[in-house]
DNA sequence: AACACTATGTAATAATATAACATTTGAAAG
DNA sequence: CTTTCAAATGTTATATTATTACATAGTGTT
């Protein structure tokens, strides 16, 4: 029971690319990925954007699209990658991901008038961190 | 005072990629638009994605993350690009532009625990269309 | 004219992502 | 156990998106 069943369906090469991912402090790139992979015999980029694509259908894992980069999930509440939201800082680039009942209830009842009821979104806030306000 | 002064100050690139956006009724690659420009005498990637940065920069195009595309601001709302919302379908791929006062009054006080204050943000909603779902 | 600033033209290349096809693996069913 | 089927992998090539770097030209100001 130590470790609640985490990822132990993730393949191989999965495995691999989440690992990187998840040990990171800031947005991986796919091609720094592969980089970093050719030691364990990921050779090529089709390998590593299928095991993205796999674990981004997982929820283990977001693209942060106004970077082409990615992150581990952080917040267990979107397994399913359907309401995602980050705050990126302009500075140091640092994402993180937003955990916020008020935001996600918010945006998940959302309803505009055209009708469109929406199963998704993502969200990206630009700012200054804590740490980049002070100089 | 026909056209309440709109876009005089745009250059002769500018205005020549701005047409091409703001005719479309879909968003438009960057690509696409280099190869429909070539007739006006533009000729390289640079050229376009120099007009495309300043037009951004202006509010008067936005960039849809998730597909590489740009669209014209509808909204007038965002002449400086700060707020921005699109509501996409995963069928047709059709974007719009969301203007909803309480989405944005939402999203534009929004602060989060981390003590970040946000200056921008993009949002993109996903779902089905009207015309989508009824098939 | 001299200056600063913005925009343009052009060639080359970098960075990101997918297509296509052959092969292997692993679990489920018979 | 072996047949079967879906998922995952390996590999080559190519498509798509975006930027660097440098030279030139226009525009307005002093
Ligand atoms: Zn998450
Ligand atoms: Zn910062
Ligand atoms: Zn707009
Ligand atoms: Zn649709």
């Amino acid at each position: 029971m130590a470790k609640m069943q985490k990822e132990y369906n993730l393949s191989k090469n999965q495995q691999i690319v989440f690992d990187i991912i998840e040990k990171s402090s800031e947005p991986v790139k796919a091609y720094s990925i592969l980089y970093n992979v050719k030691k364990k015999g990921i050779k090529a980029p089709p390998q590593v954007y299928r095991a993205l694509e796999k674990l981004i259908k997982l929820g283990k894992i977001h693209k942060v699209e106004s970077k082409n980069a990615f992150v581990a999930c952080k917040s267990s509440n979107c397994e399913i990658s359907k309401a995602t939201a980050f705050s990126i800082c302009e500075i140091c680039e640092k994402v993180t991901e937003i955990a916020n009942n008020k935001l996600s209830n918010f945006l998940n009842s959302f309803e505009d008038k055209s009708g469109m009821k929406y199963k998704k979104y993502n969200l990206e806030f630009f700012g200054l961190c804590k740490k980049c306000k002070k100089t």
